[in-house]
DNA sequence: ATGAAGGTTGCAAGCACTGCAACACCGCTG
DNA sequence: CAGCGGTGTTGCAGTGCTTGCAACCTTCAT
């Protein structure tokens, strides 16, 4: 909608690749390089690209702190957290929380596993999300025009051969986990690793927020794992009454 | 240098304050509201804002993925990792990796504590600048006008007693930090919290990231976490070693 | 129903952005 | 040392993008 605006974002993406110098900036970007330099120095006045010692930029520290702090505002995240602890305290495996936004599910929130073999993840990374249980979730609840909309769009990239194959698949494994009211990922993104998960829902009833217990194989199998569902629920259900209960509007300034 | 761009980035660190409406963001813009709402569908069209249900703007989450990209594409981090884990693994306790940038210093890497108690700390999250032992390592190795005008313009909160007073007191500090090549803090930003860090250097001799061991008082004593100074170094030392002797340059695209 | 508050759209005017071309600054090579 | 290619930087004029306005629309509360 703003051109000038709409170039200098452009860049961002292309610098989270790897850094680069003026001249590829330019060229990537379709642009005149004296143009290419006045975004990079707009982008860089604001912290969001850095230059480093040989010249060439990358992205810049304050994008690290930004997202920090919006990760901090969320409210779910908030008063999921001590829940999540507590659970991890109980089972020893991995907890995860995630949201759905514009295409795409994030991790929000994550204890670690107690045992010494754990899966590997990251808070702000997006999650694979045509086999992740959290996705099925958060996708679940989508309006059926949506959910079909997004689904079509999809990639299904044949992580293990437990991987939803397609479209037409994963519509079909919603509506189960729709249904159902939870969800599981036995082995579809990491042959060896095994996830239940379970909505965290809104005073509306609208799923806000996913949340997961996952772990590997050699420590549990895939029937132990589920055995841990009701408290899985029951620690998602605590959450959603919590976070419905009070809605605080702590963002007004 | 570009006033559309530079408004539009400016939205950003309005909305990680927390959710605003266009009213809002217009007004603290200081331009018309229209002109706000196409700054902010340029910055929605990139995902870097989300508009949630009630019609509020936050930032998105594409900043969340970003940051982690970046993150990922850091050399010294990559190279650091597994001797943080290694060193976490001898000794238990919290480990810290952090980079200097644009007068900030923030964590890019971090070994959780295999103890309960946990000092609070979060990846990409800037740190407490003058009086973190890495901060110290990184800030005293810049040439020395470049080292004054930055402890001139920062700031000196008093965390606790013995938190860095002023300029002149972090300077003196940063000279003695640079002779002897390795820094502390004693209880300067949390009273009951001590740490202990060392220099990573790239081939040429610049200090190119800083790593801490920290604890909490009631783990152990502050005498007793000194003892782990050569181990520090030397880990530190490993990493260096690592990080000159090979010069990547696998962000060529 | 009526009004107010906030969000959205079309339009004309002006200025901020763009691309160009010339310049400055390396490091190389003959 | 001079010449040269590659890269980053700056002044300038034209124009196309951005801006603020005003009118319109939607939603919500009275």
């Amino acid at each position: 909608m703003s051109q000038t605006v709409d170039r200098a974002l452009s860049i961002l993406p292309l610098l989270a690749e790897g850094p680069a110098d003026l001249g590829q900036v330019a060229d990537r970007l379709g642009v005149h390089k004296s143009t290419a330099l006045r975004l990079l120095r707009t982008l860089h006045e604001h912290g969001l690209v850095y230059r480093q010692s040989d010249q060439r930029y990358r992205l810049g520290a304050r994008l690290f702190a930004l997202a920090q702090e919006a990760m901090e505002n969320l409210d779910v995240r908030e008063i999921a957290h001590p829940h999540l602890v507590r659970l991890n305290e109980t089972c020893g495996h991995t907890v995860h929380l995630a949201v759905y936004e514009e295409n795409e599910v994030l991790y929000i929130d994550k204890v670690e596993s107690r045992y010494p073999v754990r899966m590997y993840s990251r808070i702000g990374k997006p999650v694979a999300i045509t086999v992740a249980a959290v996705a099925k979730l958060l996708l679940a609840d989508l309006p059926e025009h949506e959910r079909r909309a997004v689904a079509e769009k999809l990639d299904y990239p044949t992580y293990t051969s437990r991987s939803t194959p397609n479209a037409g698949a994963f519509l079909r494994e919603l509506e189960k986990v729709r249904e159902q009211g939870w969800a599981t990922d036995l082995g579809g993104h990491e042959e060896s690793i095994n996830c239940v998960a379970a909505p965290v829902r809104g005073a509306d009833g609208r799923v806000v927020a996913a949340m997961s217990v996952s772990a590997p194989n050699v420590v549990v199998t895939a029937d132990e794992l589920l055995t841990l569902l009701p408290l899985v629920r029951r620690t998602a259900d605590a959450i959603s009454g919590e976070y419905s209960g009070r809605t605080p509007v702590k963002g007004t300034v």
